[in-house]
Order: structure tokens, then C-alpha cells, then sequence
DNA sequence: GAACTCATGTTGACAGTGTCTACAGAAAAC
DNA sequence: GTTTTCTGTAGACACTGTCAACATGAGTTC
């Protein structure tokens, strides 16, 4: 067996797991069981029941930087859209990933300088973007406020998506694609340019 | 004993419990325990360990529907920016409820016809402020695509606020109200009114 | 008033869970 | 060649949700 063989595959399958049923059913045993090891060989490639979280969390947050990374937009409003579909994507598609990146309870940040670094360089990407957008002679306070906005616009949204009565409450959606771009635009575009009812 | 004052008892103390530590750790016999009760009481008041969560769902999303219903404004971007304001409030506010309210996992909305219906009077609380702002003669679609905008904003920003990483990575916040405005604004307003760097 | 129902509590048992400790062998380091 | 480290096993522990059986007391029905 190749080096921690193990550790990848107990870790793929419990993404897979949270993809489908959420972090809290998720059992240490179970996945040993389906790995056909010992109750306690995954405990040597992860410290704790938390520990798995971080490492599922971390791979996580490496994925979104990179993601964000990639983004090129020629205008400002272009840039933001496609970094808001972006980030829906990457939600829905790493919905086991997404799932446990944004539960302090399951991955504490603060005692994991290594998932901190990862999780600033997410971050980072997206704040560059917003340099970019604003000039070089932006404030402080203007980067802060409106590379919140965003984020915010996207993590609800996606969070909506995956976990939320978004579809329930707002019928079928049709066209995801669009429908986010729609969402953005509504937000994103200056009234004068938006189509209004 | 009043009727049903174990009932109230566990609830609150389950809701303070989660407020604090996340809805994960939550152990029905500690709050047994905790009550002085026998670990089986609680069960004659909520069928399921789900059951406790769905209760607290249920009354979080009667007081989000009231606090969103209250909101009234003049213009429509008052009005907008008074809802974000209530949302991150509320969120706040009432983290025990919040936390579990965007939960699928923990409360399933199809298998709970009540649940469905409350939440259903939040979201259409939201709904019903759009409509009013974009006029009668506004598309489906429009107040759909609207709707989900707002609240997206809305609930990232809470989420980031309550769980996410977000005061880690963006600084203190000395003024939270203030800033959840300026986030608020910098969506909501046209262009041509925002501050431009 | 007697009998019955039902809500609310108790106790005991069960399998499943995370975690601790101790131990075994193989690979790597010295 | 010896020692250390990595990766696995096995058993035990306390804790959990849940099931079943039973106690009790208040209200209802006849």
C-alpha cells in the first residue's frame, strides 16, 4: 500500500459522506469499518474526530484560493460575477468540502495556524480582486466593506443553495447559471442598467 | 409544575447551549441532567433528538417572520437597508435558533408540515416587502431574483458574522451596525450615490 | 364512585460512538 | 544490528440516543 493510503481513502470518503448527510452523523468507526481497518488505524493519520474536519476544511479552502485565483474579468462588474458564480460552483460541486469549512465548531481556526494560512489566502484572492476593481487609491475601509459584500452575497447564496429552503420557498430553478447571474447583476449593476419591473 | 415546564425548561436551555457551542454537542441527557430530571423525561416533549431542533427552528423562524414584518421604511432603499439590518439583528440576536434554522440536516422541512409553514411565512414576509418595492406591475421573476438577492446578502453576512471567519479576516469591527450599513449600501445603492475610491 | 385513558415521569437495557491505553510488526534512521 | 518511528490491532471506558416496561396521578366517562 502506498504511504497513507489509508488517510486518503478514509478522507475521501468522508467527504463523500458530508456531500450527502451532513458533518454530524458522520462516525470515525464507519468510515474504519468501510476501509476495512481497525477502529482506530484512521487515529493515526488524524489526531481527533476534529482532526478530520480541519484536514477536509484545509483541502477545502486550498481549492476555493485557487478557484478565485483564476478569475479574470475585464471589468469590474464582469470580474464580480463571474466570482460570485465561482464560488457557487465551487459550493455546490464541493458541497462535502463547503459543508465544514465555515463550522468553527467542527474546525477551530485559531488552533490551526496551517488552516488559518489557507483560509487568508481564500480570502486574499478575493480581496485582490477588490483592489484591483477600486484602484490603487482605495481606503482601507472601502476594500473591507465592499470585499464583505460579496462574500456575503456569495456565501448566503450558495449557502441557500445547498442547505437552505431557497428552491423550496422560490420554486424550480431552471437555470442555475443564470439564475446567479441574475442574482449578481441585481446587485452588482448600477440601477440605471438594471431592468426594472 | 406548570404544564409542560419541562418542556420550556430543556427548550431554553438547549437554545443557550447551541448558542454558545454549536447544535453538534448537544446531549439530551446532559439537559436532562441539567433539569433534574430522569434522561427518558424529555422524550414525553420531543419524539426525536431532531425533535428538540425542530422546535427550535419553528419558533426561530415565527420571531424572524415577526421582526421582518415590523420593518417599515419610507423609500425603497430604506426599507432594503432596514431588512439587512433586522436579518444580522435577529441572527445575532438569537444565535440558538439561528443555528439551527438553515439546517437541513438537523431539521428536515419536508417531513414537518408546521416547520414548512413558518418558515414559509418568513420568506414570504421578505417577498411581500419586494413586491411592494417594485411596484405591481413587477415580473415573477423580478421579485424572485430580488428576494434572493436580499436575503443572500442577508444571511452571509450573519453567517460570516456568527460562524465564519470573517471578523478573523477583516479586523475588529468597532461598530457592527454601522458597518453592516456600509455593506448594505454598498450593494443596495445605485452607482452614482456610492462612495468611489 | 369506579373504571379507564392519557400525559408525564421512572428505571433498565441495548448498540453505537469517541477516546484512552497497551501492544505488535514493519520500515527507517542511526 | 539496534533503536526509533510509523502504522496497524485489541480491549476497555464513559457517554450517547433509543427502545421497552412500568409507576403515578389527573381528568374523563360511564
Amino acid at each position: 500500500m502506498a504511504p497513507s493510503a489509508l488517510r486518503e481513502t478514509v478522507l475521501r470518503a468522508a467527504v463523500d459522506y458530508i456531500a450527502v448527510h451532513g458533518p454530524d452523523g458522520l462516525s470515525f468507526r464507519q468510515l474504519a469499518a468501510e476501509a476495512g481497518v481497525s477502529h482506530q488505524a484512521p487515529y493515526h493519520h488524524f489526531v481527533d474526530r476534529k482532526g478530520i474536519f480541519q484536514a477536509i476544511a484545509s483541502e477545502g479552502f486550498i481549492r476555493l484560493a485557487a478557484t478565485l485565483r483564476d478569475v479574470e474579468g475585464e471589468t469590474g462588474t464582469d470580474r464580480a460575477l463571474l466570482l460570485l458564480e465561482r464560488y457557487v460552483d465551487f459550493a455546490l460541486d464541493n458541497r462535502g468540502h463547503f459543508r465544514v469549512m465555515f463550522r468553527s465548531e467542527l474546525c477551530v481556526m485559531e488552533s490551526d495556524l496551517a488552516l488559518q494560512r489557507v483560509a487568508d489566502e481564500a480570502f486574499g484572492a478575493l480581496v485582490d480582486h477588490v483592489q484591483a476593481d477600486l484602484g490603487p487609491h482605495a481606503s482601507l475601509t472601502d476594500i473591507r466593506v465592499r470585499a464583505t459584500a460579496m462574500w456575503s452575497l456569495a456565501h448566503g447564496l450558495a449557502t441557500l443553495l445547498i442547505d437552505g429552503p431557497l428552491e423550496v420557498k422560490i420554486g424550480e430553478i431552471a437555470n442555475r447559471r443564470a439564475f446567479v447571474r441574475a442574482v449578481g447583476a441585481q446587485m452588482m449593476l448600477d440601477q440605471s442598467t438594471r431592468p426594472i419591473a
